[in-house]
DNA sequence: GTCTATACCGGGATAGAC
DNA sequence: GTCTATCCCGGTATAGAC
């Protein structure tokens, strides 16, 4: 049994927290190799001790980014019981998603913000970790639509796009440390579910 | 009567397109004032008879981008007649956002990509039209509340970010040159008056 | 594993010819 | 108004000491 962390390890796992949080806040570009040492108390020459060049922190930083969301939305739907209401699933989804966004790690956020300005190669070396993260969601639209809980005119993958698009949306302006990501969650759930306008319009 | 373009204004037109698209696809950093040049067809220095920092030029893009959307918008919600549903201009507004947006110029979707991660100070000079066309959404989302139109418990300012955030993020995914923008205005619009679920949800 | 020192390149910006 | 030439800085990455 192995259980204990080395050195190595703590190290790569700084470098990548550093390099999640700068390139969220300064874009990929904005940062350098220079700034990611600074912020884990290194010096620059050391990082190619751990890592081969900024690009492969980049591409770790992109995935790891799905990996934890894709985790969070996947056990907020996991163990839902039977009679679980459409809407109280959304909410766990929904939940699940800006959580893993908005607080804890810089590795989603960074994603959301940079994913579109990096190098097209890099972009492609993200597309499987992508595509399962889209995957889940489908799968739980696809599920309502079947059962008869989605409006005839909404298409899964579109209303995915606007989900996923609204939530994202929320790193640029929404601070965690000054409203509740559960009350955040409860107001979207419910425009998302019922709408805005009073009247139903065709 | 001064109708006719100087040389010197189309030349300074020309690269604050060019700065404009380069921002919006590498991010601030990630594009130097060569490319800016070489993109209009010109070498670095003589960016600086036009421009006297590349500060300067973000500077200028970013403010063009929000007046830009700002107008449409405007236009869009300004001749309507007096007895237009709600729902249908709601539709005007989101239209004309997504075509501010998603095609023409890309100063407006520069804008919303590299916002946040230009330097603070270049933030603070953008607030000002930032302010003017947030004012204008939620003037018009005021306005449908005290109509009776909302569904009580929808706080306008929260609508305002979720919606304008749900359609600033079709910018990572839309391609104007494989759907139309009128059907994505529609589909969203639909949903975001109507709701995805079928029951009525409290 | 992390450091210092350094190579080499491309960044923003300026000066002065045309 | 645009060019060329150039300055100085900071970028990524490598080599070798510790």
């Amino acid at each position: 049994m192995q259980t204990e962390i080395s050195q190595t390890d703590k190290s790569r796992d700084r470098i990548l927290s550093s390099a999640a949080l700068l390139f969220c806040e300064h874009g990929y570009a904005g940062v350098s190799m220079r700034k990611i040492a600074e912020n884990c108390e290194m010096k620059a020459g050391s990082l190619y001790y751990h890592f081969t060049s900024k690009d492969q922190i980049l591409t770790e930083v992109l995935n790891i980014g799905i990996q934890k969301v894709h985790a969070a939305v996947a056990d907020a739907l996991s163990d839902t019981p039977k009679d679980t209401l459409a809407i109280d699933k959304l909410r766990r989804a929904v939940s699940g998603h800006l959580h893993a966004l908005l607080e804890n790690s810089s590795f989603t956020s960074a994603n959301v913000r940079i994913f579109r300005q990096v190098p097209e190669e890099i972009q492609l070396s993200n597309l499987d970790v992508r595509r399962a993260y889209e995957a889940l969601w489908e799968k739980f639209l696809i599920e309502l639509k079947e059962a008869g809980h989605l409006h005839a005119n909404v298409d899964p993958r579109s209303l995915r796009l606007m989900l996923i698009g609204a939530l994202n949306a929320t790193l640029e302006w929404f601070d965690p440390k000054l409203g509740e990501i559960s009350e955040l969650a409860d107001r979207y759930t419910n425009i998302l579910a019922n709408g805005m306008l009073r009247e139903r319009n065709l």
